[in-house]
DNA sequence: TTCCGGATGG
DNA sequence: CCATCTGGAA
């Protein structure tokens, strides 16, 4: 179905084709040396990268995924691996149950794909913990191949540059994802798959302009056209903005819903219980006195030991008592 | 005080 | 739609 505004269509081709080659030379410049970029991660490397940073600021990211990949290196080891020890390694990441999903994901490669991670779409996006975002990350930037990478820093960008407006809230509506796909660069026919990480010999010499183009936008987003204050006098864009030739109307302007504390919630009641965990010897029950001192409203921390158990990441003892699972 | 690379599953 | 987690920086 074509885009209803035509004189848009054309206007964002003609855009892109000036974008591309300039994000192209702004990455080449700026890029952050993250340890799984540029080639030197494996396809599973990468997929631990996207989901750890789905949650985390990258500085926080690299330390823990740097431990966690010697600890595990591929999906085989860390199938192998306890739930406590991969809850416990997690550390203070946040949102813990994607550690779980992490481990599903990997028995599942381990067990039904012979240790080797899926490279197409349809059996990424069927693995526990991988949706529409982390499936197409790991086609483009482990394997190389072509496609839209759509998340937050994605919408707003494109958003921004090619519709001069401020993405929405909610999920991406079917406008954005047309976008992204109209925009995304052709790749030239020796740009194809295996340029990427994983094989080629470790080179991470050449990426595909699509590959290029995807990583660029989500980092232009997360270091330059950042939601509240985009740091325009340093964007490889400006000149060709419809957001900024517009004035940046409407400015940060996205959620329809004011963010939710985070003092006094659930989450917090629920990550105070898991550090103490974690904190306790290997194997050890936290006895339910200790427990109990960790939240004085006792309603609110029994429900959130009721969830944290529903999720499975803690076990509840005979006597109330807590321990993380086998 | 608000913001960050808010995506996934229910 | 709704819940999920953390801590440092701006």
């Amino acid at each position: 179905m074509p885009d209803i505004d035509d004189s848009d269509e054309f206007g964002a081709a003609d855009l892109a084709a000036h974008a591309h080659a300039r994000l192209a030379a702004w990455w080449a410049a700026e890029a952050r040396d993250l340890p799984w970029r540029f080639g030197r991660a494996t396809p599973w490397g990468v997929l631990v990268s996207e989901v750890m940073s789905q949650q985390t600021q990258m500085s926080r990211v690299v330390p823990y995924w740097e431990a966690w990949m010697e600890a595990w290196p591929d999906a085989a080891a860390l199938a192998g691996a306890s739930t406590a020890e991969v809850i416990t390694a997690w550390g203070r990441l946040g949102y813990p149950r994607r550690a779980l999903r992490l481990q599903e994901c990997a028995r599942v490669v381990a067990e039904r794909y012979g240790g080797r991670l899926p490279n197409d779409y349809d059996a990424l996006v069927a693995l526990p913990g991988v949706g529409d975002y982390t499936a197409s990350a790991v086609i483009s930037f482990a394997y190389g191949g072509r496609i839209p990478v759509v998340d937050t820093n994605v919408r707003r960008v494109l958003s921004r540059v090619f519709l001069g407006v401020e993405s929405r809230g909610g999920a991406a509506s079917a406008r954005e994802r047309r976008l992204a796909a109209d925009v995304l660069p052709e790749d030239g026919p020796e740009d194809g798959p295996g340029g990427g990480a994983g094989d080629g010999g470790g080179s991470g010499s050449r990426e595909a302009p699509s590959v290029v183009w995807n990583q660029a936008v989500m980092e232009l987003g997360a270091v330059v056209c950042t939601a509240k204050a985009p740091l325009c006098g340093r964007c490889p864009l400006a000149d060709v903005c419809r957001f900024a030739a517009a004035g940046l109307p409407g400015l940060g302007e996205r959620r329809t819903r004011p963010r939710q504390r985070f003092q006094g919630t659930d989450r917090q009641v629920r990550g105070i219980v898991l550090d103490a965990l974690r904190h306790a010897p290997a194997g050890a029950t936290l006895p339910r006195g200790r427990v109990e001192a960790l939240w004085p409203d006792r309603a609110q921390l029994d429900a959130c030991i009721a969830s944290l158990d529903e999720d499975g990441l803690l076990c509840i003892e005979p006597g109330g008592g807590l321990r993380l699972p086998a």
